[in-house]
DNA sequence: CGCTGGTTTGACTCAACTCAATCTCTGTGG
DNA sequence: CCACAGAGATTGAGTTGAGTCAAACCAGCG
């Protein structure tokens, strides 16, 4: 990690389940994730939920609300986390200070946006088990981007109310779905998890392509 | 609009239903919208199209492709558009020698990845009527940021088929759903163009609040 | 031992899809 | 000047994917 002298800094362990940040609200901090699983998500005034994207070492929390004042959505910790805080108000210094650290911020800005674009496209455009197939063959690969893998397989710590409030759809239906994942042996369901069995078998049936890996800046 | 000596530029005009940026390509270049109106969007391998965002004057376009290489997604005009164009190569160069403009790229990027949210929440939650209104309210204000709209009513140049592939509906159905929009008066279907009648009736059909102005960078 | 949160299942309903025609422009060639 | 073609918009009928409701199941835990 490299070291950044002019940034306060200190760590933050997140309890699983514990909130982060929350929507409309003015944090003063800007946070990487050292380990650990989280997500981002938006609701309606009527209580629907929407999860926008998950969030794994290495990302960025919680910089719109760093540029843009107000959070705009909430971050939510599915595992216990570990985050490296920095002061928000310092980030256009950093962009003085440090032209290639302000480069890496925009390029891990790029990558969610790709991420997002991946999102939209299956919400909009894949079936339900197309999409659930996509969610898990997409987390599994940033796992693996991760090197978290190796020879084992892949616990994700989510519950189906989870899944269901990413891909947009109901418990009982995203249940159904991932039913079929499993008896087509592309993942096994456990408590509060999903094992990825076959990744490459996901991807095919969401017709996706793992992102080619790219050299990613740690911040 | 700010002058940027290190950067080599030129200005492009592209007709309406051109492609400006395709899936897949190496671009060298990055554009910042002058005037005019186009859309992102990615396929399927199987041709099932996903609108992802539109671009107004004052977006970039391609800054996906200068930082990872490859283009995700494609880019169409919707009207005749002239576009500023930038060496895609110089991006970093950028950095080092104008943080400021480092920073507003960053602000753009974070401003996009809001939007985004919002369009996931839409087609993850919303009814198709509420998407419908969504969408129109969302292109109307941000028509009315860039000043294009005075007194008189906005004419958005989508055809139903745009409006389809953004909402992640069939034709048939996107078509019974703007007419359920247009009995309640809050818009009027016009020849592949939708004039917005009542926004603050969609903002409220949606349930969705404008996104307070900020101060937009010009590059 | 009885909660509680998470998962499962079945029955019924409804929103959204497909298929298939029709209609209306607009531009074009004869 | 008219006929025709093509793109976009409409409409109706029938089908189906996904939602709701409701009940049951299951494991961990105070």
């Amino acid at each position: 990690m490299r070291f950044v002298s002019s940034f306060k800094r200190g760590e933050l362990v997140a309890e699983a389940g514990s909130t982060i940040l929350s929507e409309g609200t003015h944090s003063p901090h800007l946070y990487t994730v050292l380990s650990g699983w989280a997500f981002r998500f938006k609701t309606l005034p009527d209580g629907r939920r929407q999860i926008l994207n998950y969030l794994l070492p290495g990302d960025l929390l919680g910089l719109q609300g760093s540029i843009m004042g107000e959070m705009e959505h909430s971050v939510e910790a599915l595992t216990t986390m570990v985050l490296c805080v920095f002061q928000r108000d310092k980030l256009d210094s950093l962009f003085e200070g440090h032209p290639g650290l302000g480069f890496d911020v925009t390029w891990i800005a790029a990558q969610e946006e790709r991420m997002l674009d991946e999102h939209l496209l299956s919400l909009g455009r894949r079936t339900a088990l197309e999409r659930a197939a996509y969610l898990l063959a997409f987390l599994h690969s940033r796992a693996e981007g991760l090197g978290k893998i190796s020879d084992k397989l892949l616990h994700i710590p989510v519950t189906q109310q989870h899944v269901a409030d990413t891909l947009g759809l109901s418990i009982v239906h995203t249940n159904k779905t991932l039913r079929k994942l499993a008896e087509k042996g592309l993942i096994q369901w456990l408590d509060r998890s999903c094992e990825i069995v076959d990744a490459e078998g996901l991807r095919e049936l969401a017709d996706w392509e793992k992102p080619r890996e790219r050299k990613r800046p740690l911040i």
